[in-house]
This record gives C-alpha cells, structure tokens and sequence, in this order.
DNA sequence: ATAATAAATGTATTTTTTACATTCTTTTAA
DNA sequence: TTAAAAGAATGTAAAAAATACATTTATTAT
C-alpha cells in the first residue's frame, strides 16, 4: 500500500539534546572561562563546557540554568543562547544536538567550594586547554559573539562587582576588544552616556590615591534603550 | 544497589529535532515571507513556518536546506541561524526543540509551480496571517535578527536581483529599517564604500530617464571586511 | 617633607553624519 | 517639434562625534 501522507510528514527519529554553557568571569584583569571534566561517554574525562543534557520535561534555557547552578551554585546570572551545534557526526556517542548558552558571572560571587567538588577550573581565556567534540568551535563562536555584544550592550557591568571603578571598566574593554583604550576618551565617552552612578567611596587597591567607585544605573539605562539610543563603547 | 556516577549522568530522553525556516523576500517595495500549510498533527494545516524534522544521519543545517529546496527549488540560498526554541512545552503533541534559520532569497529566482503546488504563500511581512505554535515568535525574532544584521553586513543583496539600482536599494533599506532614507547621503555613502560595480545599463521600468544598473563587488567586500571595516549602511 | 603611583581632567583636530534644493535624462502627449 | 512629466542624479555647508594628546591631583609610604 502506498504511503499516506501522514505516514510521510510523521516523526521518525529522536535524539538527544544538550545544553553546553560558556560560563565567562572577569578576574585579576583577565577574562576566564570555566570548564569541567566531561561527566558522559564517549571521551568522558576530557575538558569540556559545562553541560548537560535536558529533560524531557525541561525547557532548554531551565537546563542550562539547572546546570550553571549546579557547579557554581549562582541563580539569576546573565544568559543568552549563543545558538545550536547540530552537525550529525558531532559526536560519535549518540545523535545529539547542542544548545549552547554564554553566561557572565561576577568571579567573586560564586561558590568556590562547589566548584572545586565537581572538578571545574578557572581558565585564563588564553590559556583554555584543548576541549572535547566541538567546544572549541563553539568557545571561539561565543568569543565573537561577546566581542560583537558588548559594543552595542553594556553587558561588560555583569562581569563586574557591583561596585566598580572606571579603570577598572576600562580595563575589561580592553580585554574583550583586546586592544588598549585611551582613558580620556572612555571615560568621556562613558560618563556622556549618563548610565553610571558615582558612589562616595573609593577603592584604593590599586592606587594610593584611590579611585571612585561606581554603580550601573540601571534606570536610566533603561530610558536610553527606550529611545532607540546604540550604546557603543569604544 | 546506589546509582553510580555513570547512571547519573546518562541520558535517559530523547527529543524530536525540528528545523523551521524564515524565509524572506523583497517585492514589489515589499519585504514578504515564505509560509505553508502545516503538514504534521497536532494543528495540522495551519500556517506555519516551512519547516521539517531533522533526520538522524542529517546535519541540521542540511535539513534547513533541503525543506527549502524541497519548497522553493533554490540551492545556494543565503542562510543564518537565528536560534534554537526549547520550551518544555511549545509543541503540544511531542516534545520538539526546533532550530530556526532565516534565509534570504532574491523573489524571482523561485520556482513558483513548486512553491504552488505545497501550497506555500508569499505574505506581505506586515500581513503575515497567525502562525501555529510558537512560530509569531519566531517572526519576530528573526525581524529583529534580520534588521540588526542589516546594518552591519550586506545582507540586502542576498534579496537583490543580481543586477539593480541604487534607487531600489534604498527602497530595500527603507523597507527593512522602517524609516525613510535622504536619498542623496544614502547614495553618498553606499558609493565611499567601493562595492557596487557601476553597469552600463539602464533599468527604465520605474522612470522615463531610467536608473543605472549595479552589481554587488564580492571582491572588494571580502577586503573590506579584512580591513576590519564596519560595514553600516543608513 | 618628598617620592612614588595611578586617577582625573580639557582642548584642538579630524572625521563622519546630517540637512537640504536643483538640474538632468528620457519618454509621452500635445 | 516642443513642452510637460517623472524619477535619477548631484554638491555643499553645518553639526556632531571620534580621535589624539600632556599635565595636574590625591594619597600613601619612606
């Protein structure tokens, strides 16, 4: 008998889906990204983003939550989807589709303890050793993307202390744009945007003079986005 | 007997794998979309995004292009990931991640008797009828998607005939961005940017005096892009 | 008291963006 | 053949944004 047209359009096959997250920090003036001993077979033991696969019962960006959580004990971070890694020989276990999300953390929030237990490491962006299947491609996917985003979206405050000086904004851009900035003008720049709230306090770590600390304003950030402003820095 | 480490952390569900396509055009002053008829339960026959399964030995990307080739006729089609759509509970027959991609595609190169005969239908972007599952979601997504992208890469081209005029350029533009261009800056500047080859001919369909005719120099955009030039029009 | 150190500040120049009005080429109709 | 019509093509001045660049300031440690 021929096939009928339902039979046709009907689903066939499944497969596994995972969630892969590119967990980024800022910390001693250098970009980190953290990774872990993968935790499944094939090549388990290797380095590998963190990730895990999504229930059935799970949204996928619930699971990519549900697994940053797990390791570094932080709810509520900044996270966007960086995209899906779908190439069928992708891994030579089972079929599997990845999602992949990047994340940016404050470095001095999450919970050291946590992290150490399950085995993940802080990497100097430089210096991430050789992953497992395709997570290089996606770790210089998700560089990109950061490097593009943080032009057009202060997404650099969610690598920071919620207090922080403008060296040490500056800082940060450089290390994303990797290129050094002139400090006039950023501050200039910066201060013209009217996003930031001077604090009366200042941090003398790194000065003997000390610089003033600043907060995001996250208001009038909001205002700015509302009128269609391109917040580019840099 | 306690679970071992490798029980825990071995997958247990499988998904269905969907890709759906945003497939756009320009006509006629108009940005359009490529829909159809929903071809699986539950909400069959319904507009949907043209879109399929994702066969097990398949790269997604592969599948993406074959449902638009099965649809269109067209191979070598302008094509972006926009994102995966993960809810737990987006598709209420199975549970369905669905990777979308947008493609461009230059209105008369279709194969309008194939498109015809699945039942597929070009709407006007702003006349795009309600859309099955989470698909309006998608639309909007991959507008948002395609007008960012729009000013910092060449895109418009991909839905440019291979020759046109700068006037229809602008037109494009001004579809896509939503707001009315000076045609003499706009001109101005896509000139500086040494990557329309000027022809010699005449597109006479819209004025008595006729337009220039122009093609798109992939040559020099790669060096452009090389230099690390910012690419933005409008 | 002073030496040391990073933080903070202003201006002139260049580049880019914006605003704006007229002339040109060709066809069609009188 | 001439005039009218219609979109295509062009230039310049003003405003805004980005860049380049050097000195002074606040504080601590010696």
């Amino acid at each position: 008998m021929a096939e009928t047209i339902v039979d046709l359009y009907k689903p066939s096959d499944k497969m596994y889906v995972a969630t892969d997250c590119l967990i980024f920090g800022f910390d001693d003036g250098q970009l980190k990204l953290l990774v872990f001993k993968r935790r499944v077979e094939p090549r388990r033991g290797e380095w590998s983003l963190i990730g895990s696969f999504v229930n059935l019962d799970e949204d996928v960006e619930e699971a990519a939550k549900r697994v940053l959580a797990e390791i570094t004990g932080l709810e509520n971070v900044f996270m966007e989807q960086l995209g899906a890694y779908g190439a069928a020989e992708r891994d030579p276990g089972y079929r599997t589709i990845s999602i992949v999300q990047y994340a940016l953390i404050r470095i001095n929030d999450y919970d050291k303890k946590l992290v150490e237990s399950h085995g993940a490491h802080w990497f100097d962006i430089n210096e991430v050793p050789e992953l497992v299947l395709d997570h290089d491609k996606m770790l210089a996917d998700g560089l990109r993307e950061l490097r593009r985003k943080a032009r057009y979206q202060p997404i650099g405050f969610e690598l920071l202390p919620e207090k922080f000086t403008i060296p040490q904004l500056q800082k940060l851009y450089e290390v994303i744009y990797q290129k050094e900035l002139d400090g006039r003008n950023f501050r200039k720049k910066l201060l013209s945007l009217n996003v930031l709230i001077k604090l009366d306090e200042k941090d003398k770590s790194t000065s003997r003079r000390g610089a003033f600390l600043y907060k995001f304003d996250h208001k009038n950030y909001q205002k700015l986005l509302k009128s269609g402003y391109n917040f580019e820095i840099a």
